[in-house]
DNA sequence: ATTAAAGTTTAGGCAAGACTAAATATGAAT
DNA sequence: ATTCATATTTAGTCTTGCCTAAACTTTAAT
């Protein structure tokens, strides 16, 4: 049965494989969920059985092509209410991770596909996050690189973010940076891997902690090649 | 603690309460939400001890104003929904039901005005029910409206018809309607709009013809007790 | 006034999902 | 190879919400 606490679990799975583990530890998820590890075991025991992953006792877990395609709706249903609530309803994009966070446990099929037609099939969530199709596949979206990991002296733009928390989209708020936001980077101080960014209208030449240049998805302000998202046989 | 199990017997409460009964029956509940009335009993005495509704052991149960608050907002909720199924996702009427019952569980008040906003405030649902406002109140209905537009469940008056052709009023008179009539709406069928009438003193519902109902201006009868709309004092 | 039917509550259990505390396995450091 | 810190699982409870069966009230009919 897909409960809730399932979802739940099986979404916090998929963040933490997606994130690089090959293998996700009970500790990390039992985090991930708010709950203890003791909790999680029983859980991931429960969650095996029903062929959702593997459970390897004392290393970890993996989702099967069956737990993956389940968690990929969830995903697809979080992002597509978060284009809602911010495309339609006026929220801000710091606002509306946790209602998304409930409305993502409703379950209807139809209703998901109709919301992703009048939405416009959107590719990117208000965060900048590939929405899944209603096939469990990530959509092809524009490249896009770390902003620590960009070239110098090309004029970018933000594209997404990484950790979607409300403490890092304030921050972000103080910075003023956003979605969108034009900048280019002028120079990587090898001490820490800071920042100097300048923006299009301003003189002045902003220093970025490396913490908030790891976070930044961005893009080259004009137009680029699109890349093409996992596939069906890399998701198994 | 609201939970999706609360919020479904204080709405079931809330519709026998408006359907006439003074005090509502455990079997009654019990039938509505689809569970026994054994377990429906250890639910009353728990809601009762929350203080969302007065339960007299053996004779039923009654909501609290503050009960009473809590079931119009989640019946605002479903009907809210419902509109936005209907008019933005394409959904039918009947379609809808459902689906509203998994998303009237989502809290968020914020949401749910904004959403009544994107919606331009509408009065009633796609059924023809009315919405309660943020207030927790029902709106008022427009002075009169179209029989085919009223809300379902509530005695009308015929106060004027909208074509006074001979032709069509000989057809009143052969239906024994005329200008002070008082119906109820009881039904709208999906197949073409007709509608189920209830006369005051009849056993016998009547169908009546959507050329008919599109015709013919109705107001509520006279404020009756059952669906008085709570004023704010009420619901302290 | 008595009694039977209908309605309601109590008693005793079960499953899901969480917790703490205790036991056990793993792996890194000696 | 042994030891120890850390990670994981097991054991034992708790709460919520549901169930059936049995006991008890109320009400309506004699």
């Amino acid at each position: 049965m897909l409960t809730v606490s399932v979802e739940n679990y099986l979404k916090a799975i998929l963040h933490l494989q997606v994130e690089g583990e090959e293998r996700v530890s009970t500790t990390a998820i039992a985090q991930k969920v708010a709950s203890t590890p003791a909790s999680t075991s029983a859980m991931l025991t429960k969650l095996g059985e029903r062929g959702w992953l593997e459970h390897q006792p004392y290393h970890g877990v993996r989702l099967t092509k069956k737990g993956q395609r389940v968690a990929m709706d969830i995903l697809r249903r979080h992002r597509l209410w978060e284009c809602f609530l911010v495309d339609h309803l006026g929220f801000e994009w710091d606002q509306v991770h946790e209602i998304a966070e409930e409305l993502e446990h409703v379950g209807s099929v139809e209703l998901i596909n109709r919301l992703d037609a009048f939405l416009g099939f959107p590719k990117l969530d208000p965060h900048g996050d590939v929405i899944p199709g209603a096939n469990g596949r990530f959509r092809s979206v524009a490249a896009r690189t770390l902003l620590t990991e960009a070239p110098r002296n090309l004029e970018l733009v933000v594209v997404g973010v990484v950790d979607g928390g409300d403490a890092f989209l304030r921050h972000l708020g103080v910075l003023g940076i956003q979605l969108g936001t034009r900048m280019t980077v002028m120079e990587r101080l090898s001490f820490d891997g800071s920042l100097h960014i300048k923006y299009p209208d301003e003189e002045e030449v902003q220093l970025l902690a490396p913490s908030v240049g790891q976070r930044l998805w961005v893009d080259q302000s004009s137009p680029s090649p699109e890349i093409v998202f996992p596939e069906e046989e890399d998701l198994q």
